[in-house]
DNA sequence: AATGAAAATTAGAATTATTCTTGCAAGGGG
DNA sequence: CCCCTTGCAAGAATAATTCTAATTTTCATT
């Protein structure tokens, strides 16, 4: 009978660093950001108190929705607005927007063609700063 | 003393008419509808409620919901969304994003320079339907 | 290893924007 | 004028998120 050994050097899991950015980390952030980063379909807040009850059984939501908002504070995942929807959560630091698929329901990252700059695309006065920016699509993808 | 006339037509108010784009015209959607088109800074549902109260006393807060979603969903407004705030409306239906500038508060709209089509400048398999697009931007506008 | 302050977690209550329900009113076609 | 559909009002209900208060953990320091 197998079970997971206590000595990590054996598997995969990379041991929980002391911090992230500058965010100190705990076992329930921890989890957190390692599920995100493992399963990159952007869930809600709710999906990853649900997935995560197998590794930390006693987890309170309120406890998810700390460590997703540590973790977006500390700029290590971002969170995704679709309408009115349940924020969603994806650990992706690159520049890009999401589509939303309404075939399928899933949302996929987007990138900008090489060599493009949104800021460059559009009519800001100059001078502008802009902090933060946010693409949404929604549509459906090629049957193929 | 000068009183608002009831024959409409000394002063600049339209008539209502009878449809807009299919949507059967009411009083309460009338006056919803107009009071975007004239205070073109993106209010909310609840803004819409206190400030439509000078001419429907009466109204509900559910009807202005109603109306809203009735205006949005036969495309005479926009619905946009900041974050998680509360939805928003705008009587502008060119294809356009919008700027939320910290320091005032206030929210822009914002255009593509002419000849950019942003479906142009993603990364999208070939075939990609693209229904609604959302761009939102957050940061500061010069001081000037 | 014990101590103490600061930070994190938990459970559940509270909040807020929005939607739903129900009964009534309006209005337009026959 | 009557019927039937649609819209409105008021308040209840919902759902996501945030807040509160009490405990627990962490970590630096003794």
């Amino acid at each position: 009978m197998v079970t997971r050994s206590s000595d990590s050097s054996h598997d995969s899991v990379p041991d929980m660093p002391a911090e992230i950015s500058g965010l100190r980390m705990t076992r329930q952030r921890w989890e957190v950001y390692r599920l995100l980063m493992e399963q990159r379909d952007h869930p809600t807040a709710n999906d990853v108190f649900m997935r995560i009850k197998d590794r930390l059984p006693n987890i309170s939501l309120a406890t998810v929705y700390n460590c997703l908002e540590a973790l977006v504070q500390h700029g290590v995942i971002r969170q995704v607005n679709f309408e009115r929807e349940s924020s969603r959560f994806c650990p992706n630091l690159e520049e890009h927007g999401h589509f939303h698929d309404k075939r399928s329901g899933a949302i996929h990252d987007v990138t900008f063609k090489p060599g493009v700059n949104l800021a460059d695309v559009l009519e800001l006065p100059p001078g502008t700063l802009i902090t933060d920016i946010e693409i949404t699509l929604r549509g459906e993808l090629p049957v193929s």
